[in-house]
RNA sequence: GCGGGUGUAGCUCAGUUGGUUAGAGCGCCAGAUUGUGGCUUUGGAGGUCGCCGGUUCAAAUCCGGUCACUCGCCCCA
């Protein structure tokens, strides 16, 4: 076993896992785009800031999982570690906050300084939406529309399930939060260590304790959803409508927290159990505070993230090549080459018209025949000193054995339209 | 950061109470077949047994450490 390898936490995408990467990535990108969702990239390091403020200081991406550093000129760096405040920041940067509301889709890789497992990398991928702009709480259900459509397409939502909360605005949350701290602090030798902890740094987290301990105890705790003032509940309840209306199954989950500071009001995760301990998918939720934050304007926001890799993961076989046009060479009657030139001439002017044509670069004539078996062809153009003489090419046809002759000027035409309709 | 599991050929894995030259299947290369693939058959290449140290006449095997991978916790996509 080879000691050369890739930093912890990362991978090779070789050819077989790019196919399911990029099978992801495109079914995302056709979505969005029904959608009206453009797609954009921004840089994948920023100021420290635009992470540190948003996320909130305290919470663990920002205090133990970022990737940060000082370039050579002094500046704090940070490898984003999410998507939505770096599109958030290149918004309020291209003064778009003029012209609300925006659509932007993006795909790339994330860093998270974590143990790795299972569906969770150092260096992974997302694919997200961000809606900036509309209050409306269709803007949510659109988003989660989306969200439940690419899953569709990739064969996953069936073995997912929609987890929606409503965390309220800042006022209930804030609320909340403090009857919540008040009830645990009563209760804080019970808790697990992990909770105890919680407590001071993300006490909504608690509610989605793993220890059996903390799940007793939290049954008693108040309920986020008796806290939500009148605006926050009829936005929530209009959500729920209209993904209904739409056709969307989805589940209230009233321990649903997340753990981004910048959330409000619609929460959502969607949740597969085929992933072990790492089960969402696809999360994401509405961010109203967060360009204010970062130093702009006030322009609410919703959208979510979804893992490219847990996605493959689940989504199974993706396209690969098409089948070739393998074409060899055999020497010409002086024992030349020259048949392999006028080969490669023809294989040109196919390639030209879309078609694979792949040339074995040596072997006789059963090597070849064998490589194109490999590559799983149905045809294959053989020409050799024979076929040179009549100005021919030999066509064979790998699944029966049958071979024809096929004149060299109809040859470009008779084979762009044999695997075309091949497609 | 904390716990559990696993490291033997390119891949999936055997390897007995410690014993002499470490195996299989698949894959790869070549011959049988110098212009005809798959199937068959014959042969071949490929291993610091993750790494370092210890115990022993003797270590892939036992012990310690270390690294990597993996599963769970934390957190999250």
């Amino acid at each position: 076993m080879s000691k050369l390898q890739s930093p912890r936490g990362t991978a090779d995408l070789m050819p077989e896992d790019m196919a399911g990467h990029r099978h992801v990535i495109d079914t995302a990108k056709s979505c969005a785009g029904v959608f009206g969702f453009e797609e954009m990239a921004t840089p994948i390091f920023e100021f420290t800031d635009v992470f540190a403020r948003p996320l909130g200081e305290s919470s663990d991406v920002v205090t133990k999982e970022t990737y940060s550093f000082t370039d050579r000129g002094g500046e704090g760096l940070t490898l984003r570690p999410e998507g939505t405040a770096g599109v958030v920041r290149a918004l309020i940067s291209a003064g778009l906050t003029q012209t609300l509301p925006q659509k932007f889709y993006y795909q790339g890789p994330m860093f998270r300084y974590e143990r790795p497992q299972k569906g969770r990398m150092r260096q992974f991928h997302q694919v997200g939406v961000e809606l900036l702009g509309p209050t409306s709480p269709m803007a949510d259900a659109e988003v989660i529309a989306l969200g439940a459509m690419m899953l569709d397409q990739l064969g996953v939502l069936a073995s997912c399930r929609l987890h929606l909360n409503s965390l309220g605005d800042a006022e209930c949350r804030a609320a909340y939060r403090s009857a919540l701290v008040a009830f645990l602090s009563g209760v804080k030798d019970q808790l697990s260590e992990d909770s105890q902890r919680r407590l001071d740094t993300n006490p909504l987290r608690i509610l989605d304790s793993k220890d059996e301990g903390d799940r007793a105890l939290i049954a008693d705790a108040p309920l986020l959803g008796d806290y939500l003032n009148e605006a926050s509940t009829a936005h929530i309840e209009r959500v729920m409508e209209q993904l209904a209306a739409a056709g969307v199954a989805f589940e209230r989950d009233p321990k649903l927290v997340r753990g981004l500071d910048y959330y409000c009001h619609t929460a959502f995760e969607f949740i597969t159990s085929d992933l072990g301990a790492q089960g969402t998918v696809l999360g994401g939720g509405r961010y109203d505070g967060l360009a204010e934050t970062l130093g702009g304007p006030n322009v609410a926001g919703v959208g979510w993230a979804a893992g490219v890799e847990r996605l493959a993961l689940l989504s199974g076989q993706a396209p690969r090549l098409d089948a070739p046009l393998v074409l060899i060479a055999l020497p010409d009657a002086e024992g030349q080459m020259s048949t392999e030139t006028q080969l490669f001439a023809l294989a040109n002017q196919l390639r030209q018209r879309g078609i694979r044509v792949e040339m074995p670069f040596s072997g006789n004539l059963g090597k070849q025949l064998k490589r194109a078996d490999k590559l799983g062809a149905r045809y294959v153009g053989i020409f050799g000193a024979d076929e040179a003489a009549q100005k021919a090419l030999v066509l064979r046809d790998m699944q029966d054995g049958s071979q024809t002759n096929l004149g060299l000027d109809a040859a470009v035409d008779h084979l762009s339209t044999l695997f075309q309709d091949q497609s």
